[in-house]
DNA sequence: CTCGTGGCCTGATCGC
DNA sequence: TGCGATCAGGCCACGA
């Protein structure tokens, strides 16, 4: 559930509460939420332990902390992972804490365990350019290294990426989706976007024109941004938020969300389909499903 | 290489 | 009251 920028504001929070920190131990309370780290949980634990991350940068969805060994913490949040602050009792969902030298301890938090977090080396990008955001450093975990750049990386070759959209024998949806492609969308962003651009999301995404990609891409930024002002101003992600469950914004949605409402354009009731085994959500009569052929 | 599908996970909610 | 079905969905492994 968190995209972009939900997940840039838990950077932010890492960026203040953990960069700089010698971690004195690490607790893993749930094994499963080690995913896919070479070394193991075991592992985990004793290369972490004595180090100080020195970053926090993110592409898309997927964070990292460079450390001063040389290696990196990369950190998913996947649908309801959070990084918190603990106070007092633990968090039912806790699942790994960092105990810091002269600092509060921060704990990963994930109720469905699709997040996670693993450790990983650093390699070189491609394109010389910064990895992410939340370093200059043009350096990225080895498995992260397959993820494009995100809507809001200047680094971004927009007409590079139009060119490759337009290749492609897939839904202008699944496009958006696709992290390969462009990251840090999420389902939540792709419908608002394609309301907000008046495009039916199952368009072949080899049909839309150079300019309705532009169009749509300004508008995937446009969303996510208001999201991030939204929520990167009003409150430190890292604290427990108002709602203490959710780890996302509450955002003005137009389609997401809003079946059976009037859509705020012309008043059409917005449509829920069932799609890839989650929903889709639009406005039939601004975003008409295209004929087939 | 490209594309589509299924599995991973927990908990809230709903119909019977 | 209990219980199974459904839904929430990002990412990746896998097969065609």
């Amino acid at each position: 559930m968190p995209e972009l920028p939900e997940v840039e504001v838990v950077r932010r929070g890492l960026d203040s509460h953990f960069v700089g920190a010698h971690i004195e131990d690490v607790v893993i309370r749930d094994a499963r939420s080690v995913r896919r780290n070479a070394s193991g949980p075991a592992g985990f634990i004793t290369a972490l332990r004595g180090t100080t991350p020195l970053a926090a940068v993110r592409r898309g969805k997927f964070l990292w902390l460079p450390l001063d060994s040389g290696d990196a913490l990369v950190v998913h949040l996947g649908m309801s992972g959070q990084v918190r602050l603990p106070d007092g009792e633990p968090h039912r969902h806790e699942r790994i804490r960092f105990t810091l030298e002269a600092k509060p301890p921060v704990a990963f938090v994930d109720q469905r365990i699709f997040g996670g977090m693993a450790l990983d080396t650093l390699v070189e990008v491609s394109d010389g350019a910064a990895a992410g955001r939340g370093s200059d450093s043009t350096r990225l975990p080895a498995s992260v290294a397959h993820i494009a750049r995100d809507a809001l990386d200047p680094a971004l070759d927009e007409s590079r990426l139009i060119e490759r959209l337009r290749s492609r024998a897939i839904s202008t949806k699944v496009a958006l989706l696709n992290q390969e492609l462009v990251s840090g969308v999420g389902n939540i962003y792709a419908d608002e976007a394609l309301w907000a651009a008046r495009i039916n999301g199952q368009t072949p995404s080899a049909d839309l024109t150079i300019d309705e990609w532009r169009r749509l891409l300004d508008e995937v930024r446009r969303v996510m941004s208001n999201a991030l002002e939204a929520g990167g101003t009003s409150f430190d992600a890292l604290y427990v938020n108002v709602n203490g469950e959710s780890g996302y914004f509450d955002v003005s949605l137009n389609a997401y969300g809003q079946t059976g409402k009037p859509c705020a354009r012309c008043g059409t009731p917005i449509v829920r389909v069932p799609w890839q085994n989650r929903s889709s959500h639009f406005c039939p009569s601004c975003q008409p499903v295209p004929r087939r052929g």
